[in-house]
DNA sequence: AAGAAACGACTGGTCTGACCACTGTGACAG
DNA sequence: CTGTCACAGTGGTCAGACCAGTCGTTTCTT
């Protein structure tokens, strides 16, 4: 009727078979999977066919498989996807400039949440991080937006620095100056100033 | 040499052994591949294996299988992606207010965009179907996103929406002159104004 | 008894060959 | 010329075999 045709394929299902079971059974990441054997017993399909299937989440970085133990969730990060969907998606030169003007704006987002939903003594500790620690632009960044709490933010940004990295700018210098104006600008809360101050330190000229 | 280091598996040097192959050879969308058994040959490796492959990249929507035919490249979309990513990323209870959250940031980036980056004959454009048009949220705010012509927006926009809807929120009435309101308002290219607008539409209290 | 070596059970990694279902094509009968 | 049909090619799936690691237990050595 709708669509129970087997038009669907094994290696598809046997997906959706292993999405539902995570949730069913609310498992976390580091959690272990079933074997493939036990797999294509329980599921009545080919061992193969179970291979397909965990091959392409292993790809997408879902789960990880260490051979002689087993497959197991991993915790979601960009890796090899970035590296694969950037020769498949950025063929073009928009796609650059789309890196880094989407990077720009998710920062800035992140900053303004934070501005709204930080209480003053986490800013406040931020700010004594941003003096006292060494980092890298990335780390910074990484623990501006980690501040949010928003976990999408978190995963975009995230795939958003692969990228942005696998494109080979130029690195900009960055006085730590710059980083402790930013997280100053944070405690005042004045959302003109923060603005300012991450435009100043990622030198963009005008808005 | 290269590839006699077993540390890689087979499946993923036969993914990045096809992109390769399509880089070489320029392939573009809609684009044949060699076949399964003439793959398996060419790289001496298991028809098996160069399933796994082929499995992987199809998931992630980068080509296309059709039975009896052959395997293509196809145009890059998000496609299962989402449905995929959303179980294993989106598990937490935060998970709904991330959504939310994201979306309309997102799409306040995009209006920020336009009002950057449009030519006063775009954002007249815009306004004029506005008000004559029919069409919904989504129909709207797709315009808006689009304007940016920042395919990446695009991207994790329909991604978004498509999750936002799937949260079955109660639909809030938004009439008309909101959203003539605030394309109006996009002419202006006050940024304020902009925001006002859109908090306004999206009956947002205070920031 | 304590430590080391060997074993066995289990897991993923890969290959082979077989069969099915489907699509495109070309030969052949009308 | 046209319609039919068989065939070769392609993806979809499966079963079985073997390799190569990991881990826990057993057995042997000291």
């Amino acid at each position: 009727m709708s669509q129970s045709r087997k038009d669907t394929k094994i290696y598809v299902e046997i997906v959706n078979e292993l999405r539902l079971m995570i949730e069913r059974k609310n498992l976390k990441p580091g959690d272990k999977l079933p074997s493939e054997r036990e797999l294509s017993e329980r599921l009545n399909v080919g061992r193969s066919s179970v291979r397909e299937a965990l091959r392409a989440l292993e790809l997408l970085g879902l789960i990880e498989t260490r051979r002689g133990e087993g497959t197991y969730i991993r915790d979601y990060g960009g890796h090899k996807l970035v590296q694969l969907l950037s020769t498949f998606i950025l063929q073009d030169e928009n796609a650059k400039r789309d890196i880094i003007e989407t990077k720009y704006l998710i920062e800035l987002d992140c900053l303004w949440l934070n501005l709204q939903k930080c209480s003053d003594g986490q800013l406040q500790d931020f700010k004594s991080w941003a003096e006292e620690a060494q980092y890298t632009d990335d780390e910074f960044f990484l623990k501006v937006v980690r501040l949010t709490e928003n976990h999408l933010f978190l995963r975009m940004w995230i795939i958003l620095k692969d990228y942005y990295n696998s494109l080979h700018l130029d690195q900009m210098v960055t006085s730590k100056e710059d980083y402790v104006q930013l997280a100053d600008m944070l405690i005042t809360r004045d959302e003109s100033k923060v603005r300012n101050a991450y435009k100043l330190l990622r030198k963009l000229s005008k808005n």
